[in-house]
DNA sequence: CGGACGTTTGAGGAACATCAAAGCCTGTGG
DNA sequence: CCACAGGCTTTGATGTTCCTCAAACGTCCG
């Protein structure tokens, strides 16, 4: 989890301008003038697969734009378990939660390797009093992790097990224009299901066997189709 | 300008600022000269038990404040079954996604009779266009939609059926100050916790012949320790 | 090569869904 | 005021799914 410094140097303003995946950022609608009041630094960040972006109750200071990768947002149980409440990919933000109180709600840990954009959380709340350009997206930014979320309950904690784990794969899959994605661990997928680890490896196990999946490391090809006739 | 005090088309300001639950709604933060603001009538409607307040997919126009009550939002099934994705009480809003988007994203139903305010969308875009007062009150209610979700997939779909519906039971008895609280009918309480009709009632029949609940109609009252101990 | 960790597989049992029927409230109309 | 119909709740019997505990197997890496 290193930065680089020389980031740093060159100015914030153009920077963003320039950004590759501008349309999909926060920043989307700001104009040059509203990048001009950008003064604090927003770092760019490399981080790999097992990382810690930031921990639940930590003092939040930060929101972050994901670039890349895929991360999951996790709460841990009393018994010491844990459930995957959401997965961040590109465009989405990390710790928004920290623009209406102090503190994180979640672990947030690295799946697929990212780069995410580390936004101060003043920068943020000072471009919304100076112009309304920002409005618009972070209430974008709010709709999609209510209408996320209402999928989770309906898509990934109905239904039988074997249905959830092809719903997984599927929207997975859908969520990149590659043709392979990145596969959750089976620890990881039955904590995002609601079911066991031994249940989630079982029929995946399946799935590869009937066809309808095939796994190379850490990840996978789906036959969608067919994905569909197995459950 | 005199108002009468019994005149429903009186100053809307006054009646906002006057509020018996101002310091739990969207305008907590609003100043006088704020309120001035306000032209557009705001309606304070009064529904029952299985009136509906909006459905999915209809053209957005309102965000509503719930006043008093017990509301669900649904989304229906491609079988033809139901799945609750939030409840909503005192101080929520329901339809906030209006503010993004043009319709609606569930169908939202009065479980426990209810009055909640009509506020047209225009009104908060107008408010949040010429103060910066509102947007605290706004992140703060998308925040806790948010917490609400996570809450959901922590508490209401882990674990034995048991050991749900007795979570849910204690919430729902926690989140008003009488004694009793609306306890839902087994089909909804099924579609809230991922479990069936049957196993609801069966969980909820042993509970009260052991003594955690008692109900009265649409009404129960639970001993919160004698219950943690039953699951 | 050996150890650690994640995955797969197996056997057995508990929990829950399903199908079906009976019971119980509540409101309605005679 | 009582009888009855309809809807919701409760209960039962049965079968399936999934969890639990346990062990073997791979794979990656030092």
């Amino acid at each position: 989890m290193t930065t680089s410094p020389i980031d740093l140097t060159c100015n914030q303003s153009e920077k963003c301008q320039r950004c590759s995946i501008r349309q999909l950022v926060l920043f989307a609608d700001l104009c040059p003038e509203d990048f001009d009041l950008l003064q604090l630094p927003i770092e760019n960040i490399k981080l790999q697969t097992g990382d810690v972006l930031y921990k639940e109750k930590q003092a939040a200071k930060y929101v972050y734009t994901i670039r890349s990768g895929l991360l999951k947002q996790v709460r841990y149980l009393a018994d010491g378990s844990y459930r995957v409440v959401r997965l961040l990919q590109q465009g989405d933000l990390a710790g928004i939660e920290a623009l209406a109180g102090s503190s994180y709600m979640h672990h947030t840990i690295i799946l697929q390797d990212a780069t995410v954009c580390q936004i101060p959380i003043e920068k943020i709340e000072q471009l919304n009093e100076n112009t309304s350009h920002l409005y618009k997206q972070l209430t974008a930014r709010w709709k999609k992790i209510q209408s996320d979320a209402d999928l989770w309950l309906t898509e990934f904690t109905l239904g039988s097990s074997k249905k959830r784990v092809a719903k997984l794969l599927i929207y997975l899959s859908t969520q990149n224009n590659h043709d392979s994605f990145y596969l959750p661990s089976r620890e990881d997928i039955g904590a995002l299901l609601a079911i066991t680890t031994e249940t989630a490896s079982r029929i995946i196990a399946e799935f590869k066997r009937q066809g309808g999946v095939q796994t190379q490391r850490h990840y996978a090809k789906i036959d969608i189709a067919k994905l569909k006739q197995l459950y």
